[in-house]
DNA sequence: AATGAATGAGGTTTCATTCAT
DNA sequence: GATGAATGAAACCTCATTCAT
């Protein structure tokens, strides 16, 4: 079988990240065992590893590869808004809109497990830090452009919105990956929407 | 052998229950090993299975003393607050004033780990739901003596705007939990206030 | 159980060391796998890594605790012995009358095995590095007063010597190990002593 | 596929057995994996498996080249000599004058790590059997035509003096294969060489 | 009540060998 | 003939829990 594509490896890769998902999302990511993503991945212990040299390792593709996902999808999307209110505005109904699946659920967990877990790693700090960085200046640069535009206020710290805009994030995300009330999710999201964009807005 | 008074018990049952939250503030709750907790508060493993009958059960008794802490010490200090508004003010000033010593942050991994840990364990989503409730119901309480008063907004879904606040407090405590700038983490606290109590407001 | 004395703690160590040495001869030190140790001993692997972290470390300390054997053993023996020629000849007599026993072969087939291995391990190559050392000065020393008083040539090597006895004793330790001759190996250790004793000796 | 030819096969099995004296003898038998073989010699793993059965048959015939190339090398060396004496002085030269290289030290290891190995295989004693035997025989026959032109002492035992030989061959060969000091070996050498020849010489 | 040695199922990772391409 | 991905049986080591003292 040997001398197999590069698409053919990157298709095993996958397959065994999306299995990891599932079960990190499923059991956690201490709890899930090898045999676990074995039985769920119906791919060999030994070929595992032939892709992974380890279950940490696994766990950090599988992030790198979730946030790299998202900057992708980000910037596609805000190619056609107008302004920083748009974008604010996108970011929110993206967030809002998510289906309440059993994948996101996880996934959401899976991410929130990876922030105490790598906070308690020595060696895992600096990514995590990394990773923090990228997704606050993300939405800083949307409030900068706003505050240039005059679309937001002027004395904003856009760092601090950004954080806070991730905190809130990450905080109801970590509660609805337990509830998984849709509707109650999706209101939440417009409250916390008014919220945010009625902080942030430069008043008439 | 000659009975020990309720008393000696609880201390010792508190002493492990302290070394088990630094112990699980450290390294998470399953990195952490008996022994870890053996050597943190140096009574002996066997000593720790007479007081509680698994790690477990070490890790529920400490949320619920934590959450119970929280409440007891919540009443008391709300005794002489004269409105709605000012128990708001006073609750996020109590999350500001928090200091970011190793022990709050460990204690903030801990808090949210069990979110995560609860989600995957069918016989204890029960006893989250039970603690969410409470906590809902506390701020909940709060936004509608203040609706009823006059002081907040008469529209707002008060189970909502309790969630919110948590979520609030929990994405932004797992994210100090890591980061740690006590600063910055007071001048959030100040932005999220005025955004909530900005949000919650009768305007004139 | 618990709170055992020093001397219950000190037999098991002893007698997971003789297993070890049993099982690291027949096997070789690689082949052996904890389970032949935990059959042979009849103690669970849990507690055999109560005693030693590792199955290196059984290794070194199964070395260590021989090579610490044969220095008192010797040094109790030469106590009344008058004169450096006669050191000699006890000393050849010794591993002459060494029964080749299966124990005994084994513990050379480990001895030896260990030259090898330490030659690979950079962490071990001091361990071994010393160990020889002692061996090397413990024949030297007794070439050298042999030489004071005049029983050895003046011009020997005294360093050289004791290199050549021990490569003598390892040599002919292999091979018997693997044929376990013991008339042969008599005979042939009563020839090198002839032949060590010839060269060194201070010919009339 | 085309047949490749004879002489193909011959040099890439060789490559294969180069491979893996070297790697034997940088990290020993057990601990070698077919994949440093692969990484050494550039071959597959697929292929390597073409020319040999499994990782012990390439030990086996590894040993076998070495051990013929031995005896293939002596003869040709011994024709011009005049008598026995000359031979066993020059075998003294050639062990001498051998370069202490990775390359001879590994071998001497890989050497060394097989008697160990066959002592415990019960199917490899037979192997190893034969093959000392030939080594054995080979000196013996020197000592024997030294005694029946009266170079030598008559009463030796010539199996025994054999022995001996590769005893202090194998012996020293294991220390120095540690130390590696060049000019100490041919030191031990010079000195084995006189213990030796002074031992079996007719005196006058 | 307290101790800590003992247990052994269970976890991660390795690696000789196979075999589809 | 060559390739190297796949396999899965071990191997080492861990650790929650028990229980004799």
């Amino acid at each position: 079988m040997p001398k197999v594509s590069e698409q053919y490896k990157e298709e095993k890769r996958n397959a065994i990240l999306e299995s990891a998902l599932r079960c990190f999302g499923q059991k956690g990511y201490q709890a899930t065992i090898i045999d676990d993503i074995v039985a769920d991945s119906k791919i060999s212990k030994g070929a595992i590893y032939n892709y992974f040299a380890s279950k940490e390792e696994i766990y950090l593709q599988l992030l790198q590869k979730r946030s790299d996902e998202f900057f992708t999808d980000a910037e596609q999307r805000f190619t056609d808004l107008p302004n920083a209110m748009s974008k604010v505005r996108f970011l929110f109904e993206r967030f809002r809109k998510q289906v309440l699946t059993e994948q996101n659920k996880q996934a959401t967990r899976v991410y929130i497990e990876f922030w105490l877990y790598s906070s308690r790693q020595e060696d895992l700090r600096n990514v995590m830090e990394q990773r923090y960085e990228q997704f606050i200046s993300y939405i800083k640069s949307i409030i900068e452009e706003g505050q240039k535009t005059g679309e937001f206020k002027q004395d904003l710290d856009s760092t601090q919105m950004s954080q806070i805009f991730w905190a809130m994030r990450d905080g109801s995300g970590l509660h609805y990956s337990f509830l998984g009330d849709q509707k109650k999710y999706e209101q939440t999201w417009k409250v916390l929407e008014e919220l945010f964009v009625q902080y942030i807005s430069e008043r008439p």
